[in-house]
DNA sequence: GTGCTGACACAGG
DNA sequence: ACCTGTGCCAGCA
């Protein structure tokens, strides 16, 4: 049916909750090269909060580019700096360091969602 | 219903 | 650069 089943209930066995939908779309709708944070994320769906989103990523975060989700700081998530380092390499997204914790450059990297 | 947890944000030290 | 406390909201035992 091209019906599209509402997934806001999970009475279904793989449906996700509906701000998970919403924030798996979103990330995987930011452009290579570009990075949003939890809260614009949250604030982008007018909804939940970073907290929310950063939940959302840590289950199901694996179906999507995750590391275009970083922190307010421009920090990477502990753990996957060296994963998302290498996206960011082929992606040619703009890094403030290399040798510190790294950071992406949100002055330029950020996206707004256009 | 309560309480803890979490890939956060912000302010302070 | 680091850690801590507080606020925020959704999911789960």
């Amino acid at each position: 049916m091209p019906q599209v089943t509402d997934a806001t209930e999970d009475g279904l066995p793989g449906a996700l909750p509906a701000f998970a939908e919403l924030v798996l779309d979103l990330v995987e709708r930011i452009p290579p090269g570009r990075v949003m944070t939890y809260g614009d994320v949250a604030e982008y769906l007018d909804q939940g909060g970073p907290r929310q989103v950063g939940r959302v990523m840590a289950l199901y975060g694996g179906s999507v580019p995750w590391w275009r989700v970083v922190r307010a700081d421009g920090r990477l998530l502990p753990g996957h700096e060296q994963r998302a380092l290498a996206h960011y390499g082929e992606e040619a997204t703009p890094l403030r360091d290399l040798a510190d914790p790294i950071r992406v450059d949100l002055r330029r990297a950020r996206w707004d969602g256009r």
